[in-house]
DNA sequence: AACTGGCTACCTACTGGTAGGTAGGGCAGG
DNA sequence: CCTGCCCTACCTACCAGTAGGTAGCCAGTT
């Protein structure tokens, strides 16, 4: 087959496409990113790549729909962990935190999506976000019954950590500058996992 | 005088260009927005608006400085007030609550450039932010050597409450739809205020 | 009171440039 | 020969920014 055209990689074109789509949608948001740069990365011209994709949108969809397969494959089998009490809730959150270094890019552009409300992509984001969010609820309230956990809304508690964990990624740029150094070098990401699980445990576990 | 020429406004059409950007930036960030959606926000043609700012990255510039300005002169009462230990950390908390809830378009806004990292403004943002930034790194160590709080590192915990904080507010949007519910009703808003101090005072407080 | 010059604020019309998207041709491998 | 992939050349729409003109206001002068 072809798979061996000009490039020694084993991706399709098609793979190779969605890749820089998603680091460049990533880096600079949905109307900050052209055709043409997405192109300019794979190394073909913007006509071949809408040989592939209908149109930007599509595209960014697609991008989008590959975000939210791997994160629900990442964090199902956490969640699904027949642990409990506080052990559980500290396994999903290293689980995500092993989740999100590993895919920085995906962090940023549902950073990005949240803040545009889902205006460029067609799937019902907290739609399908929704079921995990109850998931968790559900898990912290019967675990407050029991008196595991201190008593908080379990909504707003999910909130925060949603935003004390994503924030990390998703405004990692900005956090080089006010620490001067590296924020997601294994090494800090670790230290930081390490600290919302005992900052969390600390808030939670009387 | 001719302050009421057909406009009621006692504002000028400088502010009210300032006004509609600001809103317009933090809707569909700086890419996403075209002079055009500006000056007919205000009323006028694109022009008329190049009139009162030389280009559109001063604009938005001088938006940014309005946000930074009214940022610190906001927090700065709080953090300058004699109170200490527990009560100052709440102190703060809660004045950037009601700084956010004031201003959530400065949130958005704000959260946009972490995610480009300064591109399209001129001022160092991490450099302006790093005084506050350290001024609370230094209160926290020093409240934690004297045993008022448990120990984290101060770094850390800023930045988690950083995150924590700020992600209600831009991410409030996508919140509104994971809720079926308004977050940025006042109610809301005070409901996750007590939830995050709460919250913050069971991590720290022993 | 009337004229004059300078000023602000706005306009229409245009520029160069870039965006997303389309049409059609070439060329390889099966 | 046909299909899949990529190309050049082109389109329309929109962008930020400029050129040049106009209406009204407010001195200062006569």
């Amino acid at each position: 087959m072809s798979d061996v055209t000009e490039e020694i990689s084993s991706k399709s074109t098609r793979e190779l496409i969605l890749d820089e789509a998603l680091h460049c949608f990533a880096d600079r948001g949905y109307e900050g990113t052209s055709l043409n740069d997405i192109a300019a990365g794979v190394g073909i011209r913007r006509p071949s790549l809408l040989h592939h994709f209908p149109n930007k949108e599509a595209l960014y969809t697609d991008v989008f729909e590959m975000l939210l397969s791997e994160w629900l494959e990442g964090l199902e089998v956490a969640m699904a962990s027949p642990a409990s009490g506080w052990d559980k809730a500290e396994l999903v959150i290293r689980a995500g935190f092993d989740l999100f270094a590993r895919t920085p890019d995906y962090v940023r552009i549902m950073r990005r999506e949240a803040l545009d409300s889902g205006v460029h992509v067609g799937v019902d984001l907290a739609g399908f976000l929704r079921p995990l969010f109850d998931n968790a609820c559900d898990y912290f309230t019967a675990e407050m019954d029991a008196g595991h956990f201190r008593r908080h809304n379990a909504q707003h508690l999910i909130i925060t950590g949603y935003g004390a964990i994503l924030t990390y990624f998703s405004d990692a740029p900005f956090i080089d500058e006010l620490l001067n150094d590296q924020a997601l070098t294994p090494a800090n990401v670790r230290d930081h996992c390490d600290h919302v699980v005992a900052f969390f445990r600390a808030a939670l576990v009387a």
